[in-house]
DNA sequence: CGGCATCCCGTAAACGTTTACGACTCATGG
DNA sequence: CCATGAGTCGTAAACGTTTACGGGATGCCG
């Protein structure tokens, strides 16, 4: 005896009305085997009660949701964009929808959204935080579900991980500017607590290495990573006595808070002063003048990292693989030659 | 006698570890009537054995996901840039997660996307189209869950609307040009077959019509939505005997198209010709020279539509709601005085 | 004609929750 | 002492799928 049908259709619908059982139903609509005959009559049955399967039973019975999740700091900032929007065609075409977590940095909501993986409502993760505490690494190898994360991570973390060299990266910066003899070269930083921050003040003094130049404190300042932080952080280091004649930001943002400074100070760039963005996003492109940045590939991670997910997600136990992505200077006007 | 406890971890496991029955667990887990002594047994057991409900189940019995989506053409645009992040806020604080779709501007994405709501993946649906075919709306009369539109949208529709009045919008950029004494001022418009390009059009005659200004046809282009679209229709206009002594871009990015063609061609900006544009993005504050341009509060109209949406879900059956955003003309130095 | 393999299909159980219903305890009041 | 009601709790059904299992046709071969 078939069930009673209820205000919604279900597969007991379709069942109906093909004249079939349930179990048909599900069996082509999963393609596996059945008659000719069935499938049409199944199918017609579908479209006539205009049938679409509800994904929470699915999900239910298959332990699969069809979902992945990207958690980053803020989406305004340019470079997680860049990523989402790398992302979002490699997951929809693996069949898979996105799902948006903004953590505002708040390490306990990137702690949370970990957590929550047990909750089973994706089925991985792509994660990008700003730092790694030692709950992070907790978590990590507890979690309910695949993550991958984009960042820099410890070795004891078994999760598949996709990195840029940005300390190499901001040397190149460096070194570039001193190759156009440039000598009193700053630094504007993001917070020296973050990830982030620490490395590039290692590229910084590593450029300086290279170049045979030495570090001047008076040259390097910290702020966070916005617009205003490097504007003012410009504006101190351009009222020095002795100014700098290149400023390395530490982010795209900041380098257009330098430009800004350097604009305001009546100064030329890159006449008086070059400057030179890292990120390389939209921003710099149409910047005036064109900001020479250091691009840390952030589309070639996102992409890497949701291939990454989805290999894992077909075959759960592959060994663990970490992806390095290599910083790549990309020379515009800001940085050109002094006069 | 209860269920024998398997090894994922149900709300069964603790049951046991609480010596309770599962009905209990439920009840205390969602606040519902109980014996002090039960609750804290019941709360003890979840933190021991480490529960975490599993959220497919709980939508299939509920009916509910805690899931929202946001469809929109791409989410690398700026205006919808900043929809996502007032819409997020707002969302979480209403305990829902968001779900992303980018539609690439195809329309059948966006029926499809209307479509699959039957699925019951999400709780919800934010909608901002490009334009409004007769199937879309066909799919939002039988939408299987509520839908809020940012957009124009016909009277026909019985859904939640939020909106914003382009078109005077353009005719107050107009306006402003002419009353610093620009007469040939030219449209670098989008595709002509938008809801957008033609509102901008038309705002685009009005302003036209309310200075006192002959339309000229040399001086409206069309193009599409990008930086490089509105270099190329700027080079076009540029080169023309009778050049414009200034130009309104229906978008910041084409605005910086235009900044861009300008200086190639050798001319000040705004002493040779004014640009404006439209969205007032975050580009526009940076650009050189700052853009004026005419907000048409992207943030504003993403964070009403998820408060509509909030409502709705709370109370199904209020009556619908249209709300209209005001744009607002910022000023910035482009749009200066000629020489 | 019997035995056996093949092909389809239907029955029913299971996934992990929520919740209606009824049962039980205990206190209260007539 | 019984009836009533309030306060808790457990049993079991239900949500809409997927899938293991077994049974009924059918075809083929010995």
């Amino acid at each position: 005896m078939t069930r009673r049908t209820t205000g919604t259709t279900t597969i007991q619908t379709v069942a109906d009305a093909a004249g079939v059982s349930i179990a048909s139903v599900s069996r082509v609509l999963n393609g596996l085997t059945a008659n000719e005959e069935t499938i049409k009559r199944v199918n017609d049955a579908v479209k006539a009660v205009g049938y679409v399967p509800n994904s929470a039973a699915k999900s239910l019975k298959t332990n699969q949701t069809g979902q992945v999740a990207f958690a980053m700091e803020n989406i305004g900032n340019a470079a997680y964009l860049a990523m989402v929007q790398a992302i979002q065609p490699v997951l929809r075409a693996g069949g898979y929808r996105l799902l948006l977590h903004s953590t505002d940095a708040d390490v306990q909501d990137e702690i949370d959204v970990l957590r929550s993986l047990g909750q089973r409502y994706v089925d991985g993760l792509i994660l990008c935080p700003l730092r790694v505490t030692r709950r992070h690494v907790a978590e990590l190898k507890r979690a309910q579900a695949p993550v991958v994360v984009i960042g820099q991570l410890p070795k004891s973390c078994p999760n598949d991980n996709v990195r840029v060299a940005s300390r190499p990266g901001v040397a190149l910066a460096i070194q570039h500017l001193a190759d156009n003899d440039r000598t009193r070269i700053a630094l504007v930083d993001g917070p020296v607590d973050t990830v982030p921050g620490k490395a590039r003040y290692a590229g910084y003094q590593d450029g300086l290495k290279q170049a045979g130049l030495e570090e001047d404190p008076d040259l390097v300042l910290f702020a966070d990573f916005t617009v205003d932080g490097g504007a003012k952080a410009a504006r101190a280091l351009l009222q020095q006595k002795r100014p700098p004649d290149a400023i390395f930001a530490a982010n795209d943002l900041m380098a257009l808070g330098v430009l800004q400074a350097a604009r305001e100070a009546g100064l030329d760039v890159p006449g008086d002063v070059a400057v030179v963005g890292m990120d390389d996003t939209e921003l710099a492109a149409t910047a005036w003048p064109p900001l020479t940045s250091v691009s840390l590939g952030a589309q070639e991670r996102g992409r890497l990292a949701a291939e990454l997910l989805l290999e894992r997600l077909s075959e759960p136990d592959r060994p663990r693989q970490w992806v390095t992505v290599e910083p790549r200077l990309v020379v515009r006007a800001s940085s050109g030659e002094a006069t």
